[in-house]
DNA sequence: CTCTTTTATCGTAATTTTACGATATAAGGG
DNA sequence: CCCTTATATCGTAAAATTACGATAAAAGAG
Protein backbone atom coordinates (compact mmCIF):
# COMPACT_ATOMS: atom_id res chain seq x y z
CA UNK A 1 0.00 0.00 0.00
CA UNK A 2 3.18 2.27 0.34
CA UNK A 3 2.92 2.41 -2.98
CA UNK A 4 -0.31 3.41 -3.86
CA UNK A 5 0.00 6.20 -0.89
CA UNK A 6 3.01 7.18 -2.86
CA UNK A 7 1.34 7.55 -5.91
CA UNK A 8 -1.53 9.13 -4.84
CA UNK A 9 0.67 11.69 -2.79
CA UNK A 10 2.86 12.21 -6.20
CA UNK A 11 -0.52 12.81 -8.04
CA UNK A 12 -1.69 15.23 -5.39
CA UNK A 13 1.63 16.97 -5.49
CA UNK A 14 0.60 17.36 -9.51
CA UNK A 15 -2.56 18.68 -8.74
CA UNK A 16 -1.59 21.36 -6.08
CA UNK A 17 1.44 22.01 -8.27
CA UNK A 18 -1.23 22.80 -11.29
CA UNK A 19 -3.68 24.65 -8.90
CA UNK A 20 -0.76 27.00 -7.50
CA UNK A 21 0.22 27.21 -11.57
CA UNK A 22 -3.45 28.85 -12.43
CA UNK A 23 -3.10 30.30 -9.35
CA UNK A 24 -1.43 33.60 -11.10
CA UNK A 25 -3.73 36.25 -12.91
CA UNK A 26 -0.89 36.45 -15.44
CA UNK A 27 -0.67 32.78 -15.96
CA UNK A 28 -4.09 32.16 -15.92
CA UNK A 29 -4.61 34.72 -18.58
CA UNK A 30 -1.40 32.98 -21.08
CA UNK A 31 -3.63 29.87 -20.46
CA UNK A 32 -6.96 31.67 -21.75
CA UNK A 33 -4.81 33.60 -24.36
CA UNK A 34 -3.80 30.22 -25.78
CA UNK A 35 -7.30 28.67 -25.20
CA UNK A 36 -8.44 31.40 -27.65
CA UNK A 37 -6.29 31.27 -30.27
CA UNK A 38 -5.33 27.50 -29.64
CA UNK A 39 -1.16 28.43 -29.95
CA UNK A 40 0.81 31.41 -30.26
CA UNK A 41 4.76 31.99 -29.93
CA UNK A 42 6.08 33.25 -27.11
CA UNK A 43 6.38 36.88 -28.35
CA UNK A 44 2.42 36.91 -29.27
CA UNK A 45 2.27 36.16 -25.62
CA UNK A 46 3.92 38.66 -24.26
CA UNK A 47 2.06 41.49 -26.29
CA UNK A 48 -0.58 40.46 -24.90
CA UNK A 49 0.79 41.43 -21.12
CA UNK A 50 2.44 44.44 -19.50
CA UNK A 51 5.49 42.08 -18.69
CA UNK A 52 9.17 41.91 -20.22
CA UNK A 53 9.87 38.76 -22.45
CA UNK A 54 12.26 36.99 -20.04
CA UNK A 55 9.27 37.37 -17.29
CA UNK A 56 6.98 36.08 -19.59
CA UNK A 57 9.41 33.04 -20.33
CA UNK A 58 9.63 32.29 -16.80
CA UNK A 59 5.86 31.91 -16.53
CA UNK A 60 5.60 29.98 -19.39
CA UNK A 61 7.95 27.76 -17.82
CA UNK A 62 6.24 27.04 -14.82
CA UNK A 63 3.07 26.14 -16.99
CA UNK A 64 5.08 24.14 -19.05
CA UNK A 65 6.62 22.54 -15.80
CA UNK A 66 3.23 21.45 -14.14
CA UNK A 67 1.60 19.89 -17.28
CA UNK A 68 -0.36 22.62 -18.43
CA UNK A 69 0.93 23.81 -21.56
CA UNK A 70 2.87 22.04 -24.73
CA UNK A 71 6.09 23.63 -26.48
CA UNK A 72 7.42 23.11 -29.36
CA UNK A 73 10.04 24.73 -31.27
CA UNK A 74 9.79 25.78 -34.42
CA UNK A 75 12.40 27.67 -36.66
CA UNK A 76 13.83 30.64 -34.23
CA UNK A 77 10.67 30.57 -32.13
CA UNK A 78 8.98 28.34 -29.88
CA UNK A 79 4.84 27.68 -30.16
CA UNK A 80 2.98 26.79 -27.27
CA UNK A 81 -0.63 25.15 -26.55
CA UNK A 82 -2.66 24.16 -24.31
CA UNK A 83 -1.32 20.25 -22.65
CA UNK A 84 -5.37 18.58 -23.26
CA UNK A 85 -4.21 15.79 -21.63
CA UNK A 86 -2.81 17.64 -18.60
CA UNK A 87 -6.05 19.99 -18.52
CA UNK A 88 -7.83 16.99 -18.58
CA UNK A 89 -6.76 15.34 -16.12
CA UNK A 90 -6.77 18.70 -14.02
CA UNK A 91 -10.12 18.67 -14.51
CA UNK A 92 -10.90 14.99 -13.71
CA UNK A 93 -9.34 15.63 -10.30
CA UNK A 94 -11.22 18.15 -9.57
CA UNK A 95 -14.52 16.38 -10.32
CA UNK A 96 -13.04 13.66 -8.34
CA UNK A 97 -12.13 15.18 -4.82
CA UNK A 98 -14.48 18.32 -4.72
CA UNK A 99 -17.72 17.11 -5.72
CA UNK A 100 -17.23 14.45 -3.33
CA UNK A 101 -17.60 17.16 -0.29
CA UNK A 102 -20.55 18.48 -1.86
CA UNK A 103 -22.87 16.10 -2.50
CA UNK A 104 -25.47 15.89 0.34
CA UNK A 105 -25.60 12.74 2.13
CA UNK A 106 -23.23 10.99 0.65
CA UNK A 107 -20.88 10.04 3.27
CA UNK A 108 -17.15 11.91 2.63
CA UNK A 109 -14.92 9.27 3.40
CA UNK A 110 -13.88 8.39 0.14
CA UNK A 111 -12.45 11.72 0.00
CA UNK A 112 -9.41 10.52 2.07
CA UNK A 113 -8.03 6.88 2.96
CA UNK A 114 -8.36 7.71 6.88
CA UNK A 115 -11.53 6.52 8.66
CA UNK A 116 -13.24 9.87 10.73
CA UNK A 117 -14.55 9.04 13.97
CA UNK A 118 -16.95 12.16 14.45
CA UNK A 119 -20.72 11.72 13.84
CA UNK A 120 -21.81 14.12 11.14
CA UNK A 121 -23.34 17.74 11.44
CA UNK A 122 -21.44 18.52 14.47
CA UNK A 123 -21.61 22.38 13.73
CA UNK A 124 -21.36 24.34 10.88
CA UNK B 1 -21.26 45.67 -21.68
CA UNK B 2 -18.55 47.41 -18.93
CA UNK B 3 -20.16 45.93 -16.03
CA UNK B 4 -20.75 42.41 -17.99
CA UNK B 5 -16.80 42.61 -18.08
CA UNK B 6 -16.03 44.03 -14.78
CA UNK B 7 -18.23 41.47 -13.34
CA UNK B 8 -16.43 39.14 -15.80
CA UNK B 9 -13.24 39.76 -14.45
CA UNK B 10 -14.17 39.51 -10.88
CA UNK B 11 -15.75 35.85 -11.15
CA UNK B 12 -11.88 35.29 -12.90
CA UNK B 13 -10.08 37.38 -9.68
CA UNK B 14 -12.16 35.01 -7.30
CA UNK B 15 -11.56 32.34 -9.36
CA UNK B 16 -7.71 32.90 -9.36
CA UNK B 17 -7.66 33.44 -5.54
CA UNK B 18 -9.64 29.90 -5.25
CA UNK B 19 -6.68 28.62 -7.50
CA UNK B 20 -3.76 30.33 -5.25
CA UNK B 21 -5.70 29.19 -1.68
CA UNK B 22 -5.39 25.46 -2.69
CA UNK B 23 -2.23 25.79 -4.61
CA UNK B 24 -0.50 24.75 -1.23
CA UNK B 25 -0.23 21.53 0.01
CA UNK B 26 -0.79 22.87 3.45
CA UNK B 27 -4.27 24.46 2.80
CA UNK B 28 -4.99 21.26 0.17
CA UNK B 29 -4.85 19.30 3.04
CA UNK B 30 -6.68 21.19 5.42
CA UNK B 31 -9.28 20.74 2.88
CA UNK B 32 -9.19 17.45 2.52
CA UNK B 33 -9.06 16.93 6.49
CA UNK B 34 -12.11 19.18 6.49
CA UNK B 35 -13.68 16.83 3.69
CA UNK B 36 -13.28 13.75 5.61
CA UNK B 37 -14.26 15.23 9.06
CA UNK B 38 -17.13 17.41 7.68
CA UNK B 39 -16.22 19.66 10.87
CA UNK B 40 -13.06 20.80 12.55
CA UNK B 41 -12.80 23.19 15.49
CA UNK B 42 -9.10 25.01 14.67
CA UNK B 43 -7.05 22.74 17.33
CA UNK B 44 -8.34 19.69 15.62
CA UNK B 45 -6.93 20.99 12.06
CA UNK B 46 -3.65 22.15 13.94
CA UNK B 47 -2.95 18.26 15.16
CA UNK B 48 -3.14 17.14 11.64
CA UNK B 49 -0.40 19.13 11.04
CA UNK B 50 3.69 20.16 11.67
CA UNK B 51 2.51 24.08 12.25
CA UNK B 52 2.30 26.16 14.75
CA UNK B 53 -1.50 26.97 15.66
CA UNK B 54 -1.22 31.04 14.72
CA UNK B 55 0.13 29.92 11.29
CA UNK B 56 -2.25 27.13 10.60
CA UNK B 57 -4.73 29.90 12.01
CA UNK B 58 -3.33 32.32 8.97
CA UNK B 59 -3.54 29.46 6.60
CA UNK B 60 -7.71 29.26 7.70
CA UNK B 61 -7.80 33.34 7.03
CA UNK B 62 -6.61 32.37 3.37
CA UNK B 63 -9.24 29.90 2.28
CA UNK B 64 -11.89 31.48 4.36
CA UNK B 65 -11.49 35.11 2.34
CA UNK B 66 -11.32 33.03 -0.75
CA UNK B 67 -15.08 31.64 -0.15
CA UNK B 68 -13.62 27.87 0.25
CA UNK B 69 -14.50 27.20 4.39
CA UNK B 70 -16.80 28.85 6.90
CA UNK B 71 -16.16 29.37 10.08
CA UNK B 72 -18.82 29.28 13.06
CA UNK B 73 -18.02 30.67 16.67
CA UNK B 74 -18.96 27.84 18.96
CA UNK B 75 -18.01 28.94 22.55
CA UNK B 76 -14.49 29.59 23.06
CA UNK B 77 -13.53 27.61 20.08
CA UNK B 78 -14.52 28.05 15.83
CA UNK B 79 -16.06 25.17 14.06
CA UNK B 80 -15.19 24.85 10.55
CA UNK B 81 -16.31 23.10 7.69
CA UNK B 82 -16.48 23.52 3.78
CA UNK B 83 -18.05 26.49 2.32
CA UNK B 84 -20.23 24.13 -0.25
CA UNK B 85 -21.59 26.98 -2.19
CA UNK B 86 -18.32 28.01 -2.67
CA UNK B 87 -16.52 24.97 -3.99
CA UNK B 88 -19.27 24.20 -5.90
CA UNK B 89 -19.34 27.61 -8.03
CA UNK B 90 -15.34 26.85 -8.49
CA UNK B 91 -16.65 23.53 -9.94
CA UNK B 92 -18.96 25.47 -11.79
CA UNK B 93 -16.05 27.44 -12.94
CA UNK B 94 -13.38 24.81 -13.95
CA UNK B 95 -15.88 22.94 -15.69
CA UNK B 96 -16.36 25.78 -17.51
CA UNK B 97 -13.46 27.29 -18.40
CA UNK B 98 -11.34 24.32 -18.52
CA UNK B 99 -13.19 21.82 -20.68
CA UNK B 100 -13.74 24.36 -24.04
CA UNK B 101 -10.84 24.05 -24.50
CA UNK B 102 -10.29 20.59 -24.55
CA UNK B 103 -13.15 19.39 -26.56
CA UNK B 104 -11.97 18.75 -29.89
CA UNK B 105 -13.93 20.77 -32.63
CA UNK B 106 -15.65 23.04 -30.93
CA UNK B 107 -14.22 27.18 -31.55
CA UNK B 108 -12.83 28.12 -28.67
CA UNK B 109 -13.71 31.71 -28.76
CA UNK B 110 -16.45 31.17 -26.24
CA UNK B 111 -13.04 30.81 -23.68
CA UNK B 112 -13.00 34.77 -24.13
CA UNK B 113 -15.03 37.55 -25.29
CA UNK B 114 -11.48 38.86 -27.44
CA UNK B 115 -12.13 37.37 -31.56
CA UNK B 116 -9.09 34.95 -32.93
CA UNK B 117 -7.68 36.13 -36.27
CA UNK B 118 -5.46 33.09 -36.26
CA UNK B 119 -6.85 30.23 -38.01
CA UNK B 120 -6.35 26.80 -35.79
CA UNK B 121 -3.84 24.07 -35.25
CA UNK B 122 -1.13 26.38 -36.74
CA UNK B 123 1.32 24.39 -35.02
CA UNK B 124 2.12 21.77 -31.94
C1' DC C 1 -13.60 36.89 39.84
C1' DT C 2 -9.78 33.92 38.42
C1' DC C 3 -8.08 30.34 35.64
C1' DT C 4 -8.09 27.54 31.63
C1' DT C 5 -8.96 26.77 26.84
C1' DT C 6 -9.19 28.28 22.19
C1' DT C 7 -8.46 31.60 18.65
C1' DA C 8 -7.06 35.47 15.92
C1' DT C 9 -3.88 38.99 15.23
C1' DC C 10 0.62 41.39 15.52
C1' DG C 11 5.45 41.84 14.71
C1' DT C 12 9.19 39.76 12.54
C1' DA C 13 12.50 36.56 10.22
C1' DA C 14 13.30 33.38 6.47
C1' DT C 15 11.99 31.75 2.23
C1' DT C 16 9.78 32.01 -2.19
C1' DT C 17 7.90 34.37 -5.97
C1' DT C 18 7.92 37.86 -9.29
C1' DA C 19 10.01 40.97 -12.31
C1' DC C 20 13.72 43.09 -14.85
C1' DG C 21 17.91 43.72 -17.76
C1' DA C 22 21.75 41.43 -19.69
C1' DT C 23 23.38 37.62 -22.09
C1' DA C 24 23.91 33.11 -24.57
C1' DT C 25 21.89 30.07 -27.95
C1' DA C 26 19.50 28.77 -32.14
C1' DA C 27 17.57 29.41 -36.75
C1' DG C 28 17.23 31.52 -40.93
C1' DG C 29 18.00 35.47 -44.56
C1' DG C 30 21.15 37.97 -47.40
C1' DC D 1 29.90 34.71 -42.59
C1' DC D 2 27.14 38.48 -40.55
C1' DC D 3 22.77 40.18 -39.07
C1' DT D 4 18.15 39.81 -37.47
C1' DT D 5 14.61 37.47 -34.91
C1' DA D 6 13.10 34.74 -31.08
C1' DT D 7 13.77 32.55 -26.96
C1' DA D 8 15.62 30.68 -22.54
C1' DT D 9 18.52 31.32 -18.78
C1' DC D 10 21.33 33.93 -15.37
C1' DG D 11 21.97 37.26 -11.80
C1' DT D 12 19.67 40.29 -8.92
C1' DA D 13 16.27 43.43 -6.62
C1' DA D 14 11.69 44.00 -4.85
C1' DA D 15 7.57 42.08 -3.22
C1' DA D 16 4.83 38.45 -1.34
C1' DT D 17 4.34 34.29 1.20
C1' DT D 18 5.17 31.36 4.98
C1' DA D 19 6.35 30.42 9.54
C1' DC D 20 7.07 31.38 14.39
C1' DG D 21 6.47 33.27 19.15
C1' DA D 22 4.11 36.61 21.84
C1' DT D 23 -0.07 38.66 22.94
C1' DA D 24 -4.98 40.06 23.26
C1' DA D 25 -9.78 38.69 23.28
C1' DA D 26 -13.68 35.64 24.22
C1' DA D 27 -16.07 31.97 26.55
C1' DG D 28 -16.85 28.88 30.04
C1' DA D 29 -15.52 26.19 34.59
C1' DG D 30 -14.80 26.44 39.36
Amino acid sequence: MVERALAASEAEARLVRMLKALGNPIRFQIMKTLAERRTCITQEIVATTPLAQSTVSQHLKVLREAGLIEGEISGPATCYCIDVRGVRWLKDQIEQWLPECCTSDVPWGAFSEQESQRQPGRCC
